[in-house]
DNA sequence: GTTTTTATTGTAAACGTTTACTATAATATT
DNA sequence: AATATTATAGTAAACGTTTACAATAAAAAC
């Protein structure tokens, strides 16, 4: 059977109460007890509870961590970030991946809150962020992370998505490209907004004109940067240059242009999101812009740590922006 | 404040171990009260508390995953399939990354059974695998993914590494190369001893001398393939092919070999291990051993739950055995 | 119309901690 | 030497559930 506090005060003689001060150092235990205490709770190999202690203290040190897709190598490095920092802090996480389903979103956050996590952090399944926001029970501390809504209550970070759909779009411009394309995913997602409307943006500023053909969407799948190159090449009018929403979009798009017979970039050139460490590889070369994504789980913790610790005291919610990169590699130039 | 069983059951009049029995689908409570209570369970928003419940049921329907690096693309696949089996079964995982380093694995194994989770899945950290029996807690279920002694007292699935390292050798061996080099990562590794053993075999069936200088360790990282790769090179004498013990390692080497000008496969061909999803890439074509990565996971958790549930009855520990595949791409002919 | 059975509810203890409060012993102050 | 102060330890309640057991009410059996 499990030793508990009660079987140290047992066998020291002790009541359970000083046990318990002995344990966790705290002050008024006189040294001499305390190491009693502590070489009984060694000889017994006493393992608190946390489940107990999360009972009175009404803290558990553990939070959640709600992402769409662990398999979609963008989320590894921001949960990387996060538990990096978490564990630092003492925290555990929990992991749930949503596979883009808001049913399984909103099961994830209802179970995350009947265990008492101290906080969440959320990579929102893109649609209905404001219904998301209804969903979320008040008083636990919440930040968003990758993508928010503007007028959240809640902390967020997230990148500059229109300076980057900026960024993409006006490199291609500026590499001479016309006809430029959009491949993004599903529509009421706040990022594609964001970056569809720096894509506009460019597409303005050089008096270019906006093609609705060329704006194709779909989901964040390699298969459909695949599908849907391949069929606009097929229609026969197909954009020059391409801006995907995210990498593996990209990487879809220069597979299915290859299998045409087309040149990456020569015939059609490609821009990404994210900068996904497979971007960077010698046979990829994908030009993308870059997402800070290990530093975005470390500032999302410490957000939701802000929250955590100071929740009386009044911290102002946060929103971090950060700059995104245009990192320019062989696929476009 | 936050609604519990308690406020119920003053508005509803009932003791609040009827609430309880209501809100559980207990037998024995009339229809009636049973609906009074679940409706003023919905208007006072009321959410259980797991953590009292976890203290008094003794199961906190949370268990723990222990692996290396989520960075590393092997462990999103494996990680999936157990967060799936697991969400299916009502279940929560704690995301415990090592770093490949043993303090950090086990302190995780120390926190995680503090938090009382139900069970433990652990991709152990190479190095030191029977110590790591030793640390873990006995009482608690356990199962090994991806490595495990094979004299341990826990469940795990694994795959076969020996034939794994087998195939891919005999494969480069048949493709007609005979200087073969193995790239792999620390000692005292488990599956470093399985996949070079399988190594061996293919070299021994085929009459073929065991090179040792052609056998380099390391760690799991791409640069780390690039740096032995180049390394060789430079001093002259290197293998016409490579068998490397992950596709991280794989892929470093294809890039150090071609930035030495060298031809892939022409000049030195390659085989990775793991199948990782970009080996598949049309640019990368990376010939290696397949890993059922999302099954393991699935596996893993099965073997978990089998444990958890019937801790009692004297289900024996399983080991399951996974039939590596080889995966024949351009790397390598 | 009793007695027996069954359905429903309530009481209280338990899970393993923390902590406010009280009690005692030891030490310092005068 | 009496009093005030401080250091140390103990008692008991609390956290929010579940559940064994007891109690009552209703229905069934005779």
């Amino acid at each position: 059977m499990e030793t508990t506090i009660k079987h140290i005060a047992q066998i020291t003689k002790v009541s359970y109460a000083t046990v318990s001060r002995a344990l966790n150092n705290k002050k008024g235990v006189k040294a001499e007890t305390r190491t009693l205490v502590l070489s009984a709770a060694k000889k017994l190999n006493y393992q608190p509870n946390a489940i107990a202690r999360g009972l009175v203290k009404k803290e558990t040190y553990s939070v959640g961590l709600v992402i769409p897709d662990i398999t979609n190598p963008f989320f590894p490095e921001v949960a990387r970030g996060i538990e990096d920092q978490a564990n630092e802090a003492g925290y555990s996480i929990f992991l749930c991946n949503t596979n883009w389903e808001d049913s399984r979103e909103i099961r994830s956050i209802r179970v995350l809150t009947e265990k008492r996590v101290d906080g969440i952090i959320i990579a929102p399944t893109a649609s209905r962020l404001d219904f998301l926001e209804e969903i979320l029970p008040r008083g636990i501390p919440v930040v968003f992370v990758s993508s928010a809504a503007k007028n959240s209550e809640h902390s967020s970070v997230v990148i500059d998505n229109i300076l980057g759909g900026f960024l993409a779009t006006n490199h291609l411009i500026e590499a001479g490209y016309r006809d430029i394309g959009f491949i993004g995913a599903p529509k009421d997602s706040l990022t594609l907004d964001e970056r569809l409307e720096g894509y506009k943006m460019a597409l303005r500023k050089h008096n270019l004109i906006i093609n609705d053909d060329f704006i194709q969407l779909g989901d964040f799948r390699r298969e459909t940067g695949y599908n849907i190159i391949k069929r606009m090449v097929g229609e026969g009018e197909y954009p020059r240059a391409v801006f995907a929403e995210n990498d593996l979009l990209a990487l879809g798009v220069i597979q299915g242009a290859r299998e045409l017979g087309l040149l990456v970039p020569e015939d059609v050139a490609v821009v990404g999101f994210d900068d996904i460490p497979f971007a960077a590889f010698p046979e990829i070369q994908l030009t993308t812009i870059c997402q800070p994504k290990h530093d975005m789980g470390k500032i999302a913790f410490d957000l939701l740590l802000e929250r955590m610790t100071d929740k009386e005291s009044g911290i102002r919610k946060k929103r971090i922006i950060l700059e995104p990169e245009l990192v320019v590699r062989r696929s476009s130039c």
